[in-house]
DNA sequence: TAACTATTCAACAAAATTATTGAATAGATT
DNA sequence: AATCTATTCAATAATTTTGTTGAATAGTTA
């Protein structure tokens, strides 16, 4: 084997990680199981895909071993291959949002449609949460939140967030949190919380990114 | 604007980067651009591809922001965007190694060809270096090693590397270094080196993974 | 200003990727 | 064992990517 024949070899064979990683439904894919394991239907519906499609494209990210699957009696789970995944793919993000500010605009136009939110980092949450300054409210669905959540948090789904609303106390600060850095269900919270006037904010990153940091998570 | 078009949009964007690299040539050209600067002709030589179609893959890097261009005479010089874009690039192929055991094989049944060699990686060689007990040998080309080397490393480009080595004493271990992890020149040098009676080792990693490290460099 | 030259572009054909449709399959229920 | 069902596959057409060829361009040098 030539060295060019060797080099063709390996280039050949990592670029069918970049490849697989080539496409914007297999990223949002990505993204969404960073949240944990999903079926296909699942998948299909949160990224709004046909069943087939998400069904082809799970075997295109399967055959670059980044995602795998198990189980579930009647349902096949994907999750990703493992946790280098996750960090692969926040790296990549954190490349576009800093080199192209194609990202970064199309991002702050959307969230300026909530009027101005301030976030804070996970490392000011951690401070936070020790001085038990703030409330933390997860705004993902009961079943997200059920999955794992953020140690102390509480859940209150976006839907349900104006009832749970009244049982908060108003002299501490609420903190939002959802999916990631490209859902805005905290945004929407954290509108509506000032609206009622409480002080909020959102956490910047989403569960995923706390959790790949390796902060305190729970499932109770 | 609607979740579900701003979703699209920014995987969208964000898949423009992981596009670009979604080819084994342009992560040729970025992992030989983790060398530093080169012109589109020097490119299209180490990749061995024609000139126009070197120069069309650079574009499309390019338009996704991970490479940049400076002028010099008559040539124009590309380089990574930022180091960020190394470290990417060094993320994806740590993926690949752990991951895909294809990538694995192809490297090791290579390597193969010169007999063991052991490695070291960079933390077990500063402790070497600075106990003093090694030489440390750059067996890339003279140019590449004008253009930054690892502090305190000597010359010795693998085609002079018979002739230089008459020079070096053989009471002390030799490690030998070149480009990165597929590059085979510092395997070539631990062979040629275990041949004539000394004690040799190569670097695990190359000079660029050194340096993203922020391990000392030089250029005198 | 004229000549030169490294790089880019345009046009083409071949190959690969994509989404959709509807049928096939593997595996769990009953 | 028969049925059910989530998932995968196969076939298709539309789109995109790729490498080659040769010409055009922009910028430097003389």
């Amino acid at each position: 084997m030539t060295k060019r024949a060797f080099k063709d070899k390996v280039y050949d064979e990592l670029s069918k990680i970049t490849k697989a990683m080539g496409n914007p439904h297999r990223l949002e894919i990505i993204d969404l199981l960073g949240q944990g394991p999903f079926s296909v239907e699942q998948i299909a519906n949160h990224t709004g895909m046909s069943v087939a499609n998400a069904s082809q494209h799970l075997q295109v990210l399967k055959n670059a071993k980044l995602v795998s699957i198990t189980r579930d009696g009647n349902f096949i789970l994907y999750s990703l291959a493992g946790e280098n995944v996750f960090n692969a793919w926040a790296a990549l993000r954190a490349l576009g949002i800093v080199y192209n500010a194609e990202v970064e605009k199309v991002v702050s136009d959307f969230r300026k449609g909530y009027g101005p939110i301030e976030s804070i980092d996970a490392e000011a949450l951690v401070a936070l949460l020790e001085k038990d300054r703030v409330i933390l409210l997860d705004v993902r669905s009961a079943e997200e939140y059920k999955r794992g959540h953020i140690h102390r948090a509480l859940s209150a789904p976006i839907d349900e967030l104006s009832s749970i609303l009244k049982t908060l106390p108003k002299n501490k600060t609420v903190i939002a949190y959802c999916r990631g850095l490209f859902c805005v269900f905290a945004d929407e919270a954290v509108a509506l919380l000032k609206k009622k006037g409480y002080k909020a904010q959102r956490l910047y990153e989403g569960f995923p990114d706390w959790a790949a940091k390796g902060y305190p998570v729970t499932t109770k």
